[in-house]
DNA sequence: CACGGTTGATACGCTACCGTACACAGGAGC
DNA sequence: GCTCCTGTGTACGGTAGCGTATCAACCGTG
């Protein structure tokens, strides 16, 4: 987690939440704000020491994961442009549990949780972490329900269909432990999955990279959940 | 979805939520509340016409489910006295998705959108929404991991517990079919389940009907989600 | 160049769970 | 009593995914 000395006027704008924000709000929210740059695998978060702060990926990609005792971990969630991490921040709430770890390289907005709450008030910063409060929870549903009743093969499917969406690009770094680790299955389990999709001409896989080839059959081998958790993502700047 | 002709005044704080509002924001709030007694099955919320409305549980208990397409459904939340149904309602946000139904018979508190959010400027209401809101999304990423990383019985366990908390009673009407359709299994996988616990004089199965001779080892059959759960509703009181 | 670490493919037996079926018991209605 | 419906137990073969292991290809480093 590097710093970058570099003022938020630059380029704040990436992030859905604060493009839809009127400029004096946003004037008032960036003051403390601070941009800096993750790379893939840094701990922005975690449950023994919540920092006051919330983060608003700009290019960077964002997983949040929750932990079993016996070691076991699985994503719950994951954050691009489209929202934020840190919403207990800005509701003055009881901490996220789990953790959470960049998930692709990027950049992200961070703001002082005693910022965001003294600019809470203004009616369209307010209007929309309402909305995305309950985004969240609509998208936390249908994860819920997705891990419940899908297999491995879809929900790898998804989550490449979802990543992609967030790089902007057919092209990302990935390893199979690792998206492993985000469904909480096997190594060998996901590469079986990621071999049939291999075959099948729809992705390519190459150490540590991997390149998606036929986005549509990809939604066609992922499950309904996809579409979904998109749709609910965009509902959140519905008028 | 049957209406009682009674004041709200006679026990409205049997809901935890509302148990924790200052006596003038309880007064402004029930104005309009209205208290009204649902059955097992009854359709409380169903995305078609989300109405304008929020649900207080007093003494009934309130299943969330996700619909898939194909017909498949799955819980994913449940809602007794510690919470609310209708959150999105509060938010002035984007309504819930898939359904809502009664799952033990009882009485909620109900309450339009309008006095809702007409109320929600209130302090201490606010707050509470705010900490619930928390709250939902911290319960719900602990049972999109529960759903992906554990088994059946562990997780026929769980829910029990829970349901055995809302309803404040070890004896409560329950059919393995029902249960089945709550955590997106096969009657026949429950049954299985629900054999092992009785095999080894845990609970007590018949006929619709379910008894809890153990709760402490029936705690020790689920998984740790029941605990974080639990844990998780408490922290929305705590200071 | 050789080496060790990383990544991906694949194989093994095993278990959990699926979809489906059927048998049986309890209760309600006739 | 008998019949029908609901709820439960259980059986069958099939499949998905587990835990674990091995091997080959690739890469960066010395």
């Amino acid at each position: 987690m590097k710093r970058h000395i570099r003022t938020p006027e630059t380029n704040p704008l990436a992030n859905d939440l604060l493009q839809h924000l009127p400029a004096d709000e946003w004037q008032r929210l960036s003051e403390d704000a601070q941009i800096i740059t993750l790379h893939a695998a840094d701990v922005v978060f975690s449950d023994d020491e919540p920092p006051d702060m919330a983060f608003f990926p700009l290019t960077a990609m964002i997983s949040t994961m929750a932990l079993m005792r016996d070691g076991d971990e699985i994503e719950y969630g994951s954050i691009g442009r489209e929202g934020m991490l840190g919403l207990q921040v800005a509701l003055g709430a009881q901490p996220l549990r789990g953790r959470a770890i960049c998930q692709l390289d990027g950049e992200v907005l961070c703001l002082p949780g005693t910022s965001l709450r003294r600019a809470a008030d203004a009616p369209e910063l307010h209007r929309l972490l309402m909305r995305y409060a309950q985004s969240t929870i609509n998208v936390l549903a249908q994860s819920a329900a997705c891990n419940g009743l899908h297999s491995v093969r879809e929900r790898t499917a998804r989550w490449l269909l979802m990543t992609r969406d967030r790089a902007g690009d057919d092209n990302f770094p990935l390893t199979q432990a690792f998206l492993s680790k985000m469904l909480g299955s096997r190594r060998a389990g996901v590469s079986d999955a990621a071999g049939d999709l291999q075959r099948d001409g729809i992705i390519e896989y190459e150490r540590g990279h991997i390149h998606v080839r036929d986005s549509v059959r990809l939604e066609r081998a992922s499950c309904e959940c996809y579409e979904r958790i998109r749709d609910e993502y965009a509902r959140v700047f519905d008028t």
